[in-house]
DNA sequence: TCCTCATTTGAACAATTGTTCAATTGTTAA
DNA sequence: TTAACAATTGAACAATTGTTCAAATGAGGA
């Protein structure tokens, strides 16, 4: 039996991992960069999003460790940190797809 | 390449059913359920909340298919609905511990 | 340097959400 | 039927959150 001081703190850092896939914007941004990476603008041409709405959210998931950026030139390229990302939306798809 | 509307709907629908996971209260009520299934005032019991918080909680997990219950004289069971949720609990919880 | 384009930031606002409290419903046993 | 226990419900409140708007920062080209 693990510690519960222990416990509780993980089930909050789940709660808080979750929260971030639980919002519309959010999850159709990572959705977009699931197959490649997009700058900021684009990430809102392709949501029909204010780009400074868009900068918000990406900010929430950058600090959340669920996209990664990299700067070109002037624009900034975000893509989706790790496989994980893609796994937890590909659990989540088959539970609603049943 | 999907219907656009098609995935704009998966893509809510993704939305909602993580929006269920991030909330402290129903993940420590779902990890509660993870072993065996519990009665409305043992699972409040067991977070230290009130009954009625607790069954608040529960009306939206039952209505996000999260949790069945089942009434046994005078309590009501709750558990964990299928095993996709364990799975996606997992799946946070290994991204979490990286 | 100056202008333009890309992105970020902060404040304000509206909307959503979780908990509390009191009242109600449902079940069993006396 | 009444009393006691278990759970649900609805309204109210405080707290959190996402978007908008305007202003600021950062980078490249003239």
């Amino acid at each position: 039996m693990i510690n519960k001081k222990i416990k509780e703190r993980m089930l909050y850092d789940l709660a808080e991992l979750f929260k971030l896939f639980g919002d519309s914007t959010r999850i159709r941004i990572l959705y977009a960069l699931y197959e490649k990476e997009l700058s900021v603008s684009e990430i809102a041409e392709n949501l029909t999003m204010t780009v400074s709405a868009v900068s918000h959210q990406l900010r929430i998931l950058k600090h959340g460790k669920l996209v990664r950026s990299q700067r070109e030139g002037k624009q900034i390229y975000y893509s989706l940190a790790d496989d994980h990302v893609k796994t937890i939306i590909a659990m989540g798809r088959e539970h609603i797809e049943e």
